[in-house]
DNA sequence: ATATATACATACCGACCGGTTTGCATTCAA
DNA sequence: TTGAATGCAAACCGGTCGGTATGTATATAT
């Protein structure tokens, strides 16, 4: 029972790593198997199909994920360092892994939703779960900076959370279609301005931000 | 000769067609020859590869699409008309052709590009076609908006048709995975507006707009 | 020590993949 | 009228897919 865990979670850990490389088709069990140091009689104990596997991987990752975000969005920081951290975390996400010859990663859940053939609903249940996760925080953090009176004009924070989803998303794919990170760190900031139309004298990056 | 060319184009619509439902893995050529009315044989004698299909059924997309969007960005409407009649274009877009069961499509190129493996290279260079292309129409359009004076600020016309882009797609696969046709009519609007930083006395749809 | 359940490895399955080969109409050139 | 090229249909190919069946080593319970 000691090492089923264990395997489970290479499984798990391996298949987030391989789908976010490429995507939820593009990914075997075979290879998922072998770079995970087991073979099909592992994977099939451990899971009944390759969705459920899915599934479970994007749980698991976003256990790990909702801790990084908790300390993004620590009340120790302002709002304003708050998203600094946020811009911050999903520029440095992608070049530091350095997933193969793209330098884009984008996120593996929600791309592959979108993407996959009707049949396999859960994979898109996945996706949006992790979707409306992310949104969640956004939320949170659209609510803290209209609390602290650096946005202008009216703000509604579950629409422009969701917003920033919308964009960060669609940003991640222009970068990773295009094989150019330069652009993500570029417009990923001016967007969130943008959107959160944010008062011209907070616009400037916020100086010795996060961690 | 007469007969060859009708096959060809059929194939490139039913491709189009279909991967535009799925995605670029999820089709398989067997698929599309069969909704084309033809074999394999008559696929692999008009295009080498699956690859190379997508890459002309991309093209001859585009060919169709920006007669479209002349029509739409013609010289005879405002350029808030102009804004208007391409929001509205997304967004009929969707809804009419009624993709299966899932009421979002958004598009087909881009978002195979993002997701299919690495080797097929041809694929992903279509997808960055189909999106240079559609921001050399967005930054137009920015240009348009900017030179009749209804923009906040100073507003970088390749930055903005590029956001415009980016968020577009975003939010397109955010009604995908979340099968919400809605909540991509309500949100291209508000972000249009946002991230054009949109004067507010003009942020009210244009009534009257487009055909 | 023995029975039982767990945690796999190995071998295998039918289906389907993208792609090829072959053959047969039809069309056109000579 | 004949020969060659075009436009395809049908059958086929090796490879890979997700998934299964079976065997086995280990750990635990009794």
């Amino acid at each position: 029972m000691a090492r089923g865990a264990d395997t489970r979670e290479k499984l798990l850990d391996t298949a987030i790593d391989l789908i976010w490389r490429s995507s939820y088709d593009g990914v075997g069990v075979n290879e998922i198997c072998k770079r995970a140091g087991t073979t099909k009689g592992g994977f099939y104990h451990h899971f009944e199909t390759k969705a459920d596997l899915f599934y479970a991987a994007s749980e698991h990752y976003w256990e790990g994920k909702q801790r990084e975000l908790n300390d993004i969005f620590s009340p120790t920081y302002t709002p304003l360092e708050q998203m600094e951290n946020l811009i911050n975390m999903i520029v440095e996400k992608q070049d530091v892994d350095q997933y193969d010859d793209n330098p884009v990663a984008g996120c593996p859940f929600f791309t592959s939703g979108s993407q996959c053939s009707s049949d396999e609903e859960k994979v898109r249940l996945a996706a949006v779960k992790m979707s409306d996760n992310a949104v969640m925080y956004n939320v949170g953090l659209v609510h803290a900076l209209k609390g602290s009176g650096v946005l202008n004009g009216d703000a509604n924070p579950e629409v422009l959370g969701r917003m920033l989803q919308q964009f960060i998303q669609g940003v991640l794919i222009y970068g990773r279609v295009h094989r150019d990170l330069d652009v993500v760190k570029a417009d990923l900031r001016e967007g969130f301005c943008r959107i959160l139309d944010l008062k011209q004298e907070y616009r400037q990056p916020v100086l010795q931000a996060a961690e």
